[in-house]
DNA sequence: GTATGATCTGATCGTTGTCAAGATTGGCTT
DNA sequence: AAGCCAATCTTGACAACGATCAGATCATAC
């Protein structure tokens, strides 16, 4: 039950180490890049043999699941967090979509296999879907106008604002967009002027079904 | 020379192996998927030896460049002809968005390589921006209303519409929104409702820079 | 104190990207 | 036409990868 650690004499059982396998691989992710994530990686900076992630994952995408999960899980709290730091003049719609993609920007391997085991699993992440950043948003667009009894109407405003929060994330670090980032003064500003450009952002706006 | 060029006639012993290869790697995309795409398959397919691609590209990630070029290519093609098929009443943002996201929806292998060629470079496929979609984008905008001679702003919503249509093409594909695409009334309908959720699609609207 | 089951290792298989060296062949020079 | 050159393709090899399996090792329930 002792948290054995990496540098010191290992018991040849390990305390817990899928949780140690999964910090490893963040690790990875932050350091190498998402080029750099292997299995036999992964054991290698947790100090196990190859074989034994399979003793806790049935083989690595399950491994990728599962820090997507804990990515996800990253992602909501920073969105939760940039907004109730937000004071109520400003766009929340826009906070939350900056907090996004700045997550997406930091942390770009990262983020990189979440997008990945979704759209291999063909479905939302739960943790977004259920308390994370997608719950946030439908609230935030009910506070900014929609009628929360159109469900149809929310469903749609929540997956276009994650849409093109999305796409803001995995396009804006194009070389093309630097004279833009600098003509607009840093990337914060850059990215409300994307998001500005997308009225769905702005406050008070009359949502139409198709 | 080092360009070889499409012509019908087959050059050398093997023909032009790098149009072949090139073929060969398209079709692999297509019937096997993005997971089936090595270059030794790709050799296999085209009826060569595992190391005579480096004949032709210096390595793999050269190979996929080749292939996200020709995909590019091919949906500039695509939107082109959407564009030209669609009546002057029509919402001519909304026919390019749709147009873009059929492509990744029917060829979603080969537009992950496109995305992912892109993201390495960081930096906007040339295809793309130099006669492509990117173009078509700009036009159609400005044909809509934004000005042209606001070259930030137009910049600016051409990068939205292009993030907004990535990220829906992305995105699209998850379970959820299945009861969304039926009530609606297929995909098609669907999609034009996500944009149609983005203002900016809509002709006539003012832009405003940040 | 021992048996049991979970955990970890080592060895191994098939596959991949890549490279060096040798074989082959088309095209240019004369 | 003869012959060389350079581009092309093959063969063989190497390290790293994902995955599996037999066996070693350990915690713990009994």
């Amino acid at each position: 039950m002792e948290h054995a650690q990496l540098t010191e004499a290992r018991p040849y059982h390990h305390g817990d180490l899928r949780r140690a396998l999964i910090e490893a691989g963040r690790r990875l992710l932050e350091v190498e890049g998402g080029a750099g994530i292997s299995l036999r990686a992964v054991a290698r900076e947790a100090g196990v043999s190859p074989a034994a992630p399979y003793h806790h994952f049935r083989d690595k995408s399950e491994l990728l699941d599962a820090l997507a999960f804990e990515g996800w899980d990253q992602l909501g709290n920073q969105m939760r967090e940039a907004l109730s730091n937000a004071g109520s003049e400003q766009n929340h719609l826009v906070i939350l979509g900056v907090a996004y993609v700045r997550f997406a920007r930091m942390n770009p391997a990262i983020y990189r296999v979440m997008i990945d085991c979704s759209q291999s699993h063909e479905t939302m992440p739960e943790k977004l879907r259920d308390e994370g950043a997608y719950q946030l948003t439908r609230d935030t667009l009910v506070e900014a106008g929609v009628d929360p009894n159109d469900e149809t109407g929310l469903e749609l405003a929540a997956v276009a604002v994650w849409c093109a929060a999305h796409g803001v994330a995995e396009m804006v670090g194009f070389k093309e967009f630097e004279p833009l980032r600098v003509q607009l003064g840093g990337e914060e500003a850059l990215l409300t002027a994307i998001f500005s450009q997308l009225d769905i952002f702005r406050p008070g706006r009359k949502v139409a079904a198709a």
